[in-house]
DNA sequence: TCTATTGTGGACTAAAATAATCTTAAATCA
DNA sequence: TGATTTAAGATTATTTTAGTCCACAATAGA
């Protein structure tokens, strides 16, 4: 049994992210990048909805379409791919106003969740794409 | 759409340990704790009985039986708790000898993985038991 | 010894989340 | 026009998580 906090979808779109990247100037298309990331393309074109949604990359259709980064990837960090693949990071639901528990007041777990969320939070924030594509240039 | 880390499970599983630790001293039926804390009985005495397996709890039957703590609440972590009920802690299965990726001699985001699991895991580890029954005296 | 009570273990079912696929349409280029 | 490529919605499949059920074993107390 294991507990994972990052899921395919997510380390399928950063990879693809990745590589959207390091081949800034071009557009790539969807079947670039699964076929170079080995990621199934209709789930990759699934994912890449998502960040042309939230204005992360851009998308042309048509013959030659494909995508390209919107933002400069030193702009761009691990906890925006994440939350845009896995929704917003949250410890534990019962924290939220919304659907949280009504024993919230007495919670002796709450504000360790709530620290612990934070610096996850924080790490995540720092990690920008460019780190990562910088990563990926060295072990090329 | 949320990234919830904590599961309802461990949610379960964490207010009953406070609560017999709280009771220390006592022996408290599954009843008593599902009744106070609030908790399905059934879903209840599966997580203690994985307390139980791992050394965490000491279980007696019959008539008056109950659970008591099988050890010094500060020398329990929240991350034994944690792991006890949904598994070794993992940023991403990508990082495992087994059913690792092909790919990860060349993974920009492995190290990254990395250093975030193991933020999360010293802070886990960081917080025991007692910890989370001086904030529940402290709020009771 | 008998009976209530309480935990154990395994099988089972239900619900939700995640992953993946399919289909039709719309845009664009040559 | 025809080939290519993304968009969007519906649908299905798989896996994980949550929850339930039942027969059994142990123990306390009458």
């Amino acid at each position: 049994m294991l507990m994972e906090i990052i899921r395919r979808n997510t380390d399928y779109g950063v990879r693809a992210l990745v590589y959207i990247a390091a081949n800034s100037g071009n557009i790539v298309s969807a079947k670039d990048i699964s076929d170079q990331m080995e990621i199934p393309i209709e789930f990759l074109q699934k994912i890449l909805q998502k960040f042309v949604r939230i204005g992360l990359v851009n998308s042309y259709r048509g013959a030659h379409g494909g995508f390209s980064l919107a933002k400069d990837p030193s702009e761009v960090s691990v906890l925006e791919i994440v939350e845009a693949l896995q929704g917003k990071l949250s410890m534990n639901k019962c924290l939220l106003g919304k659907d949280g528990c009504p024993r919230a007041p007495q919670c002796p777990l709450k504000n360790n969740w709530i620290n612990m969320e934070q610096k996850l939070i924080d790490f995540m924030n720092g990690i920008t794409l460019q780190d990562l594509v910088d990563q990926y240039k060295a072990n090329a």
